[in-house]
DNA sequence: CGGTTAGCCGTACAGAGTCAGTTAGCCGTA
DNA sequence: TACGGCTAACTGACTCTGTACGGCTAACCG
């Protein structure tokens, strides 16, 4: 009656999961081939039937994460639209997978997966009428940024905030010597909370105003 | 006649070099409490008299790198050059210590050296005549660039250029099917090569052109 | 029905972080 | 000078990591 198969089902699929599972409850740091394996109800050694190996493992992580992105986009829209639609997509990723994005970033665009969010960049690079190199420059200075902005903010959902709905702008901003750090002081003073969308937007629209002649 | 004392000197400023030593020479995952220990000529546990746990330890290279970082600066001059002079000051990072930025990415502005960093563009931001929160987020948006811009090109300093002066601009040109990357594609065959300065000069200059009325 | 093979498991080992217990050198005082 | 105590380094052990090797078993193929 039971039609499942007797022995356990392991796919290279279900093991990243698990991975993506762990990485998002507990963190990167605490990924290990075990904890992957038991979670699916399966041996360490199991695991490596599918997967070469942890490093393999992790860029399969990453490969799923960014795969999973969907930047839906119009070809015959502004640029700067596109652009905007394209950066807030990526940037979707550390409300998403918080805990997956540190892997996310250190890693280089030579994957597939990754190297389509560049060939996405530099399409609407072109579109917008830039050509080659300088197309290819202004694609990495957008990715740079969202990158960097991704950072910051996943670092800063590493606890969830409490009922205040805002976090404080800088963690311990107490022990902070008004002397050593005049701004940041008169910058809590005034109440000032991190607020990720909005610092987002900001940088981006400068991007897009600073965007050079074509 | 031998003045050195006859038990092995130790101090937090030494574990810390020599855990820089190794992360330079062989990258971050190689480092470890014992083969810090070793290169010291002591055993693993007596770090532990200096720094609490491994973390700390990567906490306390992350604030070196950073403290080395000096961006000389004339608070009379002009607020855009400042900029420019902290940015590439920063960058620097990714010379002098490539492995290491990895490590400096990955952390918060909040150890005194990192918000040093953040008090520092606040601070042009506000010269600039920027107030309070847009000040912040002006001086985030710049911070996320540099960050992001570093991140890229650690990864490409990973392995030594040869001789031909340029990177390719991607590794593995050749398996990338046309049909799939085709701007990506024509960069190659354009002969693109990745010149970081370059990028990063760019994305810059986009962000101060793209600066909000005051 | 016999043989091959793909996929899972158990064992084992080197190297990691770190706790506990021990020892050795230095320094102030008598 | 002799001694007592304290700090800092050492030794050993424990747990957890990744993964190489070899054996077993269930499924498939002729």
């Amino acid at each position: 009656m039971n039609m499942e198969p007797v022995r356990a089902v392991l796919s290279r699929d279900a093991i990243v999961n698990a991975a993506i599972d762990l990485i998002e409850r507990d963190g990167v740091e605490a990924l290990s081939m075990r904890k992957v394996a038991a979670r699916l109800g399966v041996a360490a050694m199991s695991l490596y039937h599918h997967v070469p190996n942890k490093a393999a493992l992790v860029d399969a992580v990453v490969e799923r994460v960014v795969s999973d992105l969907d930047f839906a986009d119009d070809p015959a829209a502004d640029p700067r639209e596109r652009a905007r639609g394209m950066m807030r997509a990526f940037r979707k990723i550390a409300k998403d997978r918080p805990k997956s994005v540190n892997l996310v970033i250190t890693r280089t665009f030579e994957s597939p997966a990754t190297l389509r969010l560049y060939e996405h960049a530099m399409e609407i690079a072109r579109a917008a009428g830039f050509a080659g190199g300088q197309a290819a420059r202004i694609a990495s200075a957008f990715l740079s940024y969202v990158i960097g902005s991704l950072l910051r903010e996943a670092r800063f959902a590493r606890e969830a905030t409490s009922g205040t709905g805002g976090d404080p702008f800088i963690r311990g901003a107490d022990a902070i010597d008004p002397a050593d750090y005049p701004n940041v002081t008169a910058l809590v003073a005034e109440g000032h909370v991190y607020d990720a969308d909005a610092e987002f937007e900001v940088g981006l629209e400068m991007l897009l105003r600073g965007l050079p002649e074509v």
